[in-house]
DNA sequence: TAGTGGTCTAGACCACAGC
DNA sequence: CTGTGGTCTAGACCACTAA
């Protein structure tokens, strides 16, 4: 028989409009909230949370996958469902490009997480020419192919970001650049030593829930949104030389930007 | 007797190892995606689904709760489930705090939104004087209470931002800030007259899943997660004189941002 | 009134985790 | 092996929308 929750869980309001299974979902989130159940706690079985509201099992379900939509909550197959713990954030600050950032031997990724002692990693290698599509034309110019740069960054083990670069064939092409490893200080250092000095990076941001193979790609839990960042990089003739398209998880990051006030 | 679906839908495949439900949700998907439900175009009734894939009801509402956390769809209770319409979006440039676009009779949130041909208002008015939270402090300096100016955006009837500014006391009080309306040029056109001439703004922007609260005072869609976003002014004395806390529907916008290179 | 989605029940069998 | 969540059925009654 399952044994009955602590005490952390009251009883259904009867005369309630709001439906049992958003009540039960209420109660859960307020256990969460105040710290009843901490992160990575395990929440009672659905069979016990079944016996102590005295509901059927489906209703119960249904309370837990609106906190799993909610990102409250992931449940683990044959194990339970628990309270999701909260991922280390990578901070992005808005001098992240700043040329002394890049003389160095390494990538600001490694750099960065190993700072925050982490454990950096990055896979999904492919370097390829392809065929623009109109964002990345409308973005680069009239460039019908392009260099594409695509990758994927893990901090200790845990996939947080994937992004691709596009490049003008006629900069790129037999360069450093179309090489896996285009060396210390990343494409921007091999785009400034061709003679296009970058002069700044218009960046936008959005938010929205991951497609599946992005869910698949970074290994989302249900809940958890994606931040999708298009970056273009300008040189100081006013050519945009390389786009950035990334996709990160939302729960990974929080980006800083400096804006002026003139 | 329900109708079968127009010719869009295809069959199960029995020898997959993928879950029905998600068979039917791929399926659905890839329609949407391709055109064949167009945006807010109704799909196939639950009835129907569950006749032309021969599963029970419970196994395609199961399919249209996995699209309705994607964003793709959303249901109207006695009308049908419908390929959700993206709004249109805001587009917040990174200059647009500058003290050019202030010097005018309107909110820069109005002047915006009549240039795109939208129909703004701001409601939910609150100014009050709170105590100050941890996270505020923080960035405030020490100051143990604020004044909180709270307000909510709409456009075209649809809310799209609610937003909290938090200022010292010691600057606030007694001033036209602390009216319901500060004048024309808002708030930031107030502090530089009294003295506090701003240099520089830093951003924080994260995002997440709404919780309940704000489900309710944005009117989310299932599936629409939010930008937080969160404000330091700084004036030319280096002192932080407003923070503002922003929670936007992310479907509603996207965030522009320049960096130097340098 | 007919058709739609919203809620709920009481079962069933399966796959996975961990002892 | 037991307990866990994952999938699925075949019903039921309700509330909302629109003709």
């Amino acid at each position: 028989m399952a044994a009955l929750p602590s005490g952390v869980l009251g009883a259904l309001d009867p005369t309630s409009d709001r439906a049992v299974f958003r009540q039960i979902a209420d109660q859960l989130r307020e256990a969460i909230d105040k710290g009843r159940f901490k992160e990575g706690a395990k929440l009672p079985s659905e069979a016990e949370l079944t016996e102590h509201f005295g509901v059927s099992r489906m209703t119960v379900r249904n309370s837990l996958s609106i906190l799993q939509s909610e990102g409250l909550v992931s449940s683990e197959h044959g194990r339970g469902v628990f309270v999701r713990p909260r991922p280390p954030v990578r901070r992005l600050a808005s001098d992240r490009f700043a040329r002394r950032h890049r003389d160095q031997g390494k990538s600001a990724f490694t750099v960065e997480a190993e700072a925050a002692g982490s454990r950096p990693e990055v896979d999904s290698l492919e370097v390829r020419e392809e065929r623009s599509t109109p964002e990345i034309s409308a973005r680069l110019g009239s460039a019908r192919k392009v260099l594409a740069r695509r990758r994927r960054y893990l901090m200790d083990g845990k996939p947080v970001e994937f992004a691709t670069s596009y490049l003008p064939l006629d900069i790129a092409r037999n360069t450093p650049i179309a090489e896996p490893n285009p060396g210390p200080g990343g494409i921007y250092a091999r785009l400034e030593e061709l003679g296009h000095r970058l002069e700044h990076f218009d960046e936008e941001v959005r938010a929205r829930m991951p497609a599946p193979d992005e869910v698949k790609t970074l290994r989302l839990a249900s809940g958890v949104p994606v931040i999708h960042l298009v970056r273009t990089a300008y040189d100081t003739e006013g050519r945009a030389v390389e786009v950035c398209d990334t996709v990160m998880a939302a729960d990974a990051y929080v980006l800083a930007y400096q804006l002026p006030a003139t």
